[in-house]
DNA sequence: GGTAGACCTGGACGC
DNA sequence: GCGTCCAGGTCTACC
């Protein structure tokens, strides 16, 4: 099938950054890791493009060292800045691939600089050496905000369960359903076909107010506003509480502040070493943070996500997910 | 402003 | 196999 190039920042990775987020197992995202040398693995998404479902492979494959030569690289480091190589499964027109482009650019958020990362190392130094800064997200806001409210009050493998469900019950061909799907779906079937509970209404608003026109949408990802006022809408709509909130603000690209849950909890009492109940060690958490600046976010989730790695093993060749 | 309890599901546990 | 308990963030009622 033909494919085509996507030239991302000089600093991109794919197994790295693709595998910095759970949301890399949810569906309809797949990581299938590299199965010999010089395959750090491959990104697997069903897409829906205007209507039509498309499963598209992205890979990052080296430059051999000389032409025609199969490539070897040293270390997978020696993928690093290559061109991303996009595989549709069948023939899509230009429109359609335009759209996966700027689909596949929002969720490997390509269009954060190789310098605004180097703002995010200059204020935390310890990822520099791996590079580590880029966290995977969704092709759509509207998905991004979906996929938290499902993580809200559950455990990681009812997450996986409900976005499985919400893709193949209402998504075309196994894509993510759109706004106006979902908006129109009956609460309960929600529930009862995907086991989302209580979330089920709450979902159904959310979708009628995408659904319904761009203003939220607009004023979400309008980067004139601050964080405070955002965080202030977002927590008007419907299953956003003060967690979800703050996630969906570094899934916008404002990583000021900290979603704090149980998570950031055991995080600061087995690794910070804080101690007090839960609410003592979520300021405490907060505060210690705090010095990263606009930054917090990423030095808190690397952190996290590095003592996940130390206990599971490297996220690209196992696929945990968090 | 702070707090308690309900919401729903799946997993762990005991029997 | 069945019943019970618990974890998880948001929402509402109440003080």
């Amino acid at each position: 099938m033909a494919s085509f190039r996507i030239t991302p920042p000089t600093d991109y990775l794919l197994h790295r950054d693709v595998c910095s987020y759970g949301y890399f197992v949810l569906a309809p995202n797949v990581w299938v890791p590299g199965q010999v040398a010089g395959d750090t693995g491959t990104f697997c998404r069903i897409f829906d493009l205007g209507g039509i479902a498309v499963r598209a492979e992205v890979t990052q494959p080296c430059l051999p060292a000389q032409p025609g030569k199969p490539c070897r690289p040293a270390t997978p480091r020696a993928h690093r800045g290559m061109p991303l190589r996009i595989t549709p499964a069948r023939p899509i027109c230009g429109l359609a691939r335009a759209q996966l482009r700027a689909a596949l650019t929002r969720m490997l958020r390509l269009d954060e600089s190789a310098e605004t990362i180097a703002h995010f190392h200059k204020l935390d130094p310890r990822w520099r050496r791996r590079g580590q800064g880029r966290l995977l997200r969704s092709p759509t806001l509207f998905e991004d905000i979906i996929k938290t409210v499902t993580s809200c009050n559950v455990a990681w493998s009812s997450t996986k369960r409900m976005n499985t469900r919400l893709c193949e019950v209402y998504g075309i061909g196994g894509a993510f359903p759109q706004p106006a799907t979902l908006a129109a779906a009956r609460p309960a079937h929600m529930r009862a076909s995907c086991g989302v509970g209580y979330r089920d209404v709450r979902i159904v608003e959310l979708a009628k107010r995408f659904a319904k026109d761009d203003v939220l949408k607009d004023t979400l990802e309008d980067a004139t506003l601050s964080d405070a006022h955002l965080r202030e809408v977002l927590i008007e709509l419907p299953g956003i509480g003060p967690y979800a909130a703050s996630n969906i603000l570094q899934l916008l690209g404002r990583y000021g502040q900290l979603p704090l849950d149980t998570e950031a909890v055991r995080h600061g009492r087995t690794v910070l070493g804080l101690r007090g109940n839960s609410r003592t060690v979520m300021k405490r958490v907060g505060r210690h943070f705090a010095k990263f600046k606009d930054q917090q976010f990423r030095s808190y989730w690397f952190e996290m996500w590095t003592g996940y790695e130390a206990l599971r093993g490297p996220a690209h060749k196992r696929g945990w997910g968090g």
